[in-house]
DNA sequence: GGACATCGTCAACCCGGTTTACTATTTCGA
DNA sequence: TCGAAATAGTAAACCGGGTTGACGATGTCC
């Protein structure tokens, strides 16, 4: 009974807690779509998170992003180009300007924040909750506070 | 008790999916460093494993990671620069060229699946064999036999 | 007032993806 | 048998998101 002892493979793990990403990701944005939002990407997502309600500095979401400066200003870019957020001067600094989501940004946001929700009763209905909850612990426990942290989506490219 | 009542938000499921993913990835990367592969990248572990031990042609491997073959072969062009892979003629084919991994390539790839099995043992210790065995069947259960499939790599990008 | 830090942006580049287009070769059926 | 159709590989142009380096404009602090 050494520790290594077991028959399951070691590579399926990574496999299978990435395809339950996508599967979540890709229904979200399938829903997104059909509730008027078919522009919205993955990454937009993530970025609004960084820009928050109240809104942020490019420099800000950079770093929330866990990406340069130049990065996040291209990103959104993008974001402004789909009406999701907007750059206004910031009154009180002549060098900031301050990135706020727009009314359909918000929307897209709490959308996504339901559909979330949505997604997660489906697993717990077929898994049963205290599975579901047991699973979510579990995976906090082995990634740590650093788990929730949103700056893991332009990892993979690297 | 109506199946969305649950004091968890479900937006925190795929970020601890993919925070898993993540660190297990990175762990594996930086091991394979410390073993002498400091070049190695995810999409290329995924690319050597949709080449297989007994080699394929540039189309072969494009459709088995779900991407073009133009962009399979941008991909095997790397491989061959960082020495784990080789393109030699099909002698059996005039069109085709067989692309084989490198006993360097091979080299990478048995080490990575003893990284992940010691990956995984560690994650059964931490967690109990049975919790994890039962994470995994849980993710099986949602992500359907698709879950296994290598052709996820890529789509983040989208 | 001047030195230094920070903000936003531009430019050039990398990487991996796409589509379109093309040649070379093989396969298959009329 | 021979010509049409399918397939393999490659090139070119583009896109999106990442990087670094440089720059002017503005704030901050001594």
């Amino acid at each position: 009974m050494s520790a290594t002892a077991d028959d399951r493979p070691g590579f399926e793990l990574p496999l299978l807690l990435l395809a339950g990403f996508r599967a979540l990701i890709d229904e979200l944005h399938a829903e997104l779509a059909r509730q008027g939002h078919p522009h919205a990407r993955p990454v937009h997502g993530f970025a609004m998170q960084a820009i928050g309600p109240g809104g942020a500095s490019a420099s800000e979401v950079g770093r929330r992003l866990g990406v340069s400066k130049q990065a996040a200003g291209k990103t959104i870019d993008r974001l402004e180009e789909i009406g999701y957020a907007e750059r206004v001067d910031d009154p009180a600094d002549g060098r900031r300007k301050l990135v706020r989501l727009t009314p359909r940004g918000v929307d897209a946001l709490t959308r996504s924040a339901a559909i979330f929700d949505r997604l997660r009763s489906h697993w717990a209905a077929a898994l049963g909750a205290d599975r579901l909850a047991d699973l979510e612990d579990a995976l906090r426990a082995m990634t740590g506070p650093t788990g929730l942290a949103v700056d893991t989506v332009s990892w993979l490219a690297t």
